[in-house]
RNA sequence: CGGGGCGUAGCGCAGCCCGGUAGCGCACCUGCUUUGGGAGCAGGGGGUCCCAGGUUCGAAUCCUGGUGCCCCGACCA
């Protein structure tokens, strides 16, 4: 039929591709890169929003929202950072169209130079600078802080090449930023979201990741430190899922952010910051999503049980439909009754599979009859009767159970995919044949990682917070190391 | 920014080589029959053939120049 897609096996770029469209996520927008995100894909993200949200308040963050729009120059303050946005900003020049044209066949509107900007605004990619340049004003006493802000928004960051979910030119997102009085208390802080958001992707996303430090070639823009979540995905690719820098004073001494200490001294404000995107959304189709459709697990799905009349509506499937429902959310959980009577039930089947509803409830009159209902698992695509009585309560321990199950199921498949190497041989051999995470020695220099990703396209993914000191030598230059790294080819 | 591909109905495409009434499948609308894993039949509606220029009696088709998007690389959350 007209709804196929590509199998993972066959091409998993255009998997994901078909896989993002057929479950009604997102489209292309007519401007590149960008993407319309629809009503099914915006909901998976209101879910993830507001389950972080809640986290982030319950570590003590309060949201605010800081502008689209940065003066140019704001950019250029923090060496580091402008080298690694520059390439990549959009630039507000004009404030004005006007039309032209005397006819209607000539018309057309233009910019209007006498419209220039004296100062170009960029779009911003990040809100470090325009947060840094409001900060210097809102603190002066070591009582000011710490300051906790988070904000919910939109970035722009001019990518060459764009992926629906996983990079788009516009992308929506969370940005915290913290100030703090001394290093130990924003390094505290920044461990402590990198936890909150490895806790979210592990109970939220049934994604298992591995928490990080970043070398030094890898680390964000402006920062000394950056920690991060790391994922696997089906095809072997790593994804970093989100980060937490300890952006040390460089910001404060930037932007000239001090405070005073209790011992009247001037000191310069120690930074945090930390992000997860709509990124998240392609992590969690390629955890757990098969040749059939999207999976979603039962905790981010929009719809997590669906009730399908056999073969259509009718009074008396309506009326145990809308039971069975009703004490469905009176737990708690989201349940749609289909209602409609245009389509059959094989055409429902497929489609509740292919967007990821994680339960299905077939009933038909031979089911009422029988006191019974045909409970199908979207993560194993298998079918069976139960009774209907307590049904509300074998539905919520079976949404626990599917939830935990696609955990485990992404956990054993990463734990298999992380290969100790020690060979250069079986390092090249591993990453092209197996794919995963390898884990290696490495010297510790940037020469030799640049040099690894040019042989092998594999970037150091982090050094392991829970790894174990070791001695080895480097997979490459055979040079002295203390631990082992996690290299992959990534996303 | 390099390499490749494609712009024709909402979506997917054929037609182009060899110029001559704008087509097919899905979707949509109407009706009937169906209905426990993607229904069938009949009828119907819908078009700036990416844009501009050129050749021609006549261009979706040939020529020239634009432009957009997609995919693959390098770069990045």
């Amino acid at each position: 039929m007209a709804k196929e897609i590509t199998p993972r096996s066959e091409d998993y770029s255009q998997w994901y591709l078909d896989i993002v469209q057929k479950a009604r996520l997102a489209d292309n927008s007519p401007v590149r890169g960008c993407m319309i995100i629809k009503p099914h894909g915006f909901a998976i993200w209101e879910h993830m929003r507001d389950a972080l949200d809640i986290m982030f308040k319950e570590t003590g963050h309060v949201n605010a929202y800081f502008p689209l729009f940065i003066p140019k120059s704001f950019l250029s303050k923090e060496a580091k950072h402008v080298d690694g946005f520059a390439q990549e900003c959009a630039v507000v020049t004009h404030y004005r169209l006007k039309t032209i044209g005397d006819t209607p066949e000539t018309r057309q509107v233009v910019v209007d130079p006498d419209a220039k900007l004296e100062e170009e605004l960029i779009v911003r990619p990040t809100s470090e600078t325009i947060i840094w340049n409001t900060y210097r004003d809102w603190i002066q006493s070591y009582r000011d802080l710490p300051i906790l802000i988070n904000q919910w928004a939109n970035v722009v960051r001019w990518e060459m090449r764009t992926r629906p979910f996983l990079r788009t030119a516009e992308f929506l997102w969370q940005e915290g930023h913290t100030a703090h009085a001394t290093a130990d208390d924003a390094m505290e802080e920044a461990r402590r979201m990198l936890d909150v958001y490895a806790t979210f992707a592990e109970e939220f996303m049934a994604m298992p990741v591995i928490k990080g430090i970043k070398t030094e070639n890898e680390r964000f823009a402006g920062a000394d430190e950056t920690f991060c979540i790391e994922a696997l995905m089906q095809d072997g690719k790593a994804l970093q899922a989100g980060t937490s820098h300890f952006l040390g004073q460089n910001f404060a001494k930037a932007f000239d952010v001090t405070y005073l200490t209790k011992e009247n001294q001037q000191e310069y404000v120690w930074a945090t910051s930390w992000g997860v995107s709509t990124r998240l959304v392609g992590g969690l189709i390629m955890t757990h999503s098969d040749d059939d459709g999207l999976v979603l697990p039962p905790k981010l799905a929009p719809i997590q049980v669906v009730i399908v009349p056999i073969p259509k509506p009718s009074p008396a499937l309506d009326e145990a439909s809308n039971k069975i429902a009703a004490a469905l959310r009176a737990k708690g959980i989201r349940v749609k009754v289909d209602n409609d009577d245009q389509n059959r039930p094989g055409f429902k089947f497929a489609e509740y599979e292919m967007i990821g509803v994680p339960v299905r409830l077939g009933l038909g009159m031979r089911d009422l009859d029988a006191g019974q209902v045909e409970v199908a698992r979207r993560d194993t695509k298998t079918k069976e009767s139960v009774p209907l009585e307590n049904i509300d309560q074998y539905v919520a321990d079976l949404l626990v159970e599917i939830q935990g199950a696609l955990f485990e199921r992404a956990k054993a498949y990463r734990d298999e995919h992380i290969t100790k190497v020690d060979r250069w041989e079986d390092f090249e051999k591993v990453l092209e044949e197996k794919g995963g995470f390898v884990s290696a020695h490495w010297d510790g220099t940037t020469a030799t990682e640049k040099e690894i990703k040019e042989k092998t396209k594999a970037t150091i993914r982090c050094i392991p917070l829970d790894g174990v000191a070791e001695a080895g030598v480097c997979i490459l230059t055979g040079k002295p190391s203390t631990q082992r790294v996690l290299f992959a080819r990534a996303y």
